[in-house]
DNA sequence: CCATTGCGTCAATCCTGTTGACATAAGGCG
DNA sequence: CGCCTTATGTCAACAGGATTGACGCAATGG
């Protein structure tokens, strides 16, 4: 039923366990028990017990399982960027802000996986693209440049966060086995057939880990090396 | 049960429907199935019937759905990279490298969205790591440091390459008000409250298209800065 | 203090993926 | 040429998901 989601609540009536529920407690409580018992443990059933209510009390909240993702994303963004000011390095800046991103990102991956991709338009987003810019005219880039160049940069660290926060949403079995195979299957290999990756043998165990930072790192200094005014 | 798939299949029997099913024939008729009708068309009882097999049979061929992913997510790879040489220039060819991983995704972005981000531990991909290594092993980068930047660039093309694919794959009202949001909603901002959106105000129209090569060439500039031998 | 109705609950429905048992035909071997 | 083994397609069943229609209790306005 998708005409169930009333517009405000006046009437509240406790669960069977004695809980008020609400929309704002709804959330909080989603994001505690994927944080807790990770991804895979946000669904209907889980969270209506979680709640101490039906399952079927959460639609009268929330359309259906993707409203309720949509709602959890909304305070993810809300979470990350809150309180961040510019600082006189605009290298430093962006850095920090790439990193507030992928920590909003990772602090809650499902939900992060699953609307990552999505142009909010809303507030928040647009005072980040604000600051961003900001950062890049005070480097002395040209408008036109300083608008590229941000959305290339802020292009990565975002599809680079996605990535990360969707290997962090996979159920824990896939992600060890994703772990494993650099171990495994890359170690075995006939030497005359893939002598580089022969020679990076020690290295590969390493492929498993985010490459986040090196590639911000390697982003920002093709920027500093771009800038008229330098750093 | 996970010890159902044998290494090489000598009879082969067809299906009620008189079909002949192979590894390579399941692969297919997932992915035509997934861009006809998405993503999450992609289950064994329609893969199945698409087939024209039981769905259980899948599993003589498959661990499960996720082995049948990465199978679906290595076959974009091989595409992909077919036919291609490394050339003498390392910093062409990881260009060329990156623009091939792209349009692999392009071509086929409703999988690429279930797909990217995972390890296949197939051998197209074993086939495309050992490549790009070599490439940057070339460039006289100590092993180490070649595996942690081959690692950092193309995780850098694969999720700018899968978050190209996450939008191509938006149903077409969403992408053409994505769009559009970045002439309405960006360009009536206050001046005062939005000075560095203001200066860089015609340029806000391109915002929404991709920023992939300018990723890819700052990152190969950076790259090419630190190279030991040069370009 | 009653009537209204919001909302929590229940049970049913329809999806998934996965597997153990079964059946049958392909292909090697005598 | 025919038999035997066994690979492999099929069937039926199970577990566990999302969702919803009907129901009835209790919070609130009058």
């Amino acid at each position: 039923m998708s005409t169930r989601v009333p517009q405000e609540r006046r009437r509240r009536r406790p669960t069977r366990s004695g809980v008020l529920l609400s929309e704002d407690l709804i959330v909080t409580t989603a994001l505690r028990l994927i944080g807790e018992h990770g991804p895979e443990a946000l669904n209907v059933r889980r969270l209506g017990s979680a709640l101490g209510c039906d399952p079927s009390a959460l639609y009268r909240y929330f359309h259906g399982t993707d409203d309720l993702v949509l709602a959890i994303a909304d305070r993810i963004i809300g979470d990350a960027m809150a309180g961040f000011v510019p600082g006189d390095d605009w290298v430093a800046s962006l850095r920090e802000m790439a990193l507030r991103v992928r920590a909003g990102y990772l602090a809650h991956p499902r939900a992060a996986a699953l609307a990552a991709h999505r142009v909010t338009r809303r507030g928040n987003e647009i005072q980040a693209v604000e600051t961003g810019i900001g950062l890049l005219l005070s480097a002395g880039f040209e408008p036109a440049r300083a608008a590229r160049l941000y959305l290339a940069f802020i292009d990565t660290v975002l599809s680079h966060a996605a990535a990360d926060a969707a290997f962090e949403a996979l159920p824990r079995q896939r992600r060890e086995a994703d772990h494993r195979a650099w171990r495994n299957v890359y170690q075995g290999l006939d030497p005359a057939r893939y002598p580089a990756l022969t020679a990076v043998r020690p290295e590969l165990p390493s492929m498993a880990d985010s490459s986040f930072e090196e590639a911000v790192d390697l982003m920002l200094e093709a920027l500093a090396a771009r800038a008229p005014d330098g750093r």
